[in-house]
DNA sequence: AATACAAATGCTACAATGTTGCATATTTAT
DNA sequence: ATAAATATGCAACATTGTAGCATTTGTATT
């Protein structure tokens, strides 16, 4: 699991990138690995209120250009940052999973290991990349509901 | 096709769904039927330099509530629009087609009528909207860049 | 361990997009 | 023709995205 990875393997991942290790860069790091859903800036900036909005911008770009996250938007349009599977490559991301959007909370999800249908596009596109996507309630605004409905 | 909708059935569509006519709202229908590309608020804003910003904002607010067209959002999270086919109802729409978004020329093509997979979600996920995006190079810009190969 | 260079940060400022309140104008039902 | 309901235009502000530049920090090298 992501959550287990600990300091040392964030810092050789900045190592193996020629990215320097940099106290920001550990913690954004740490706190995309501890969730199971994506983060937006602004949810980073909440915790990280020490660190420049613009050097938390420079870093998860940097960190995407690299493919150590990837980016995805919620339902609002704001990006959403997640820790790429490690088969990610610069500039070639393989983040053909499917994105969960949950329409209570906003979070999204990246449930991996799926099948995806091998689609034929119409003549003239030429694809890159896949994703699936979907919209519904997570399980644990799903519990909620319940618990809601039982009072 | 959508290009062959005219001036009435525009008008209907608006008094269908209790919405007066008026010329912004008849004027941002066309646009969106001439285009075979999802289109943002900004494109949409370059032509109609008469309407408000924020008028235009409420416009696509509400056409999309009415499920008359809907959103998705490009490469930069920038919301764009595109008319729903007619199965869309208010708060419940059926966009499961493939978004192609084109790394070129930013611009997002929906491609309908395509079977999409039979999903397992894990447990606890209830999904209310299934739909796929990919990545590449439309025709329009794979036929440009032939071009310049051939110079 | 000290230094020197490259790279990253913090600050600042601005651009683009999203959003709302309110007065005025327009549409539509009567 | 008029009134009520609704839409528009204007203005202002919130949020997110982006860049330049001086200063600080990390790291390779001596």
């Amino acid at each position: 699991m992501n959550a287990k990875k600990n300091k040392y393997q964030f810092e050789d991942l900045l190592a193996k990138h020629h990215l320097k290790k940099t106290e920001p860069r550990l913690r954004v790091l740490s706190m995309l690995a501890s969730k199971n859903f994506a983060t937006s800036q602004p949810d980073l900036e909440e915790v990280m209120i020490d660190v420049d909005r613009g050097t938390l911008y420079r870093i998860l770009n940097v960190f995407e250009e690299k493919g150590i996250i990837h980016k995805v938007f919620d339902l609002n349009g704001t990006a959403n940052f997640a820790l790429c599977s490690s088969s990610c490559e610069e500039n070639h991301h393989h983040d053909e999973h499917l994105h969960f959007n949950c329409v209570v909370c906003n979070n999204v999800y990246c449930l991996n290991d799926l099948d995806l249908p091998d689609l034929k596009l119409p003549t003239g596109f030429q694809s890159l990349n896949l994703s699936l996507s979907a919209t519904g309630i997570c399980p644990k605004c799903g519990k909620k509901a319940e618990q809601v409905a039982e009072v």
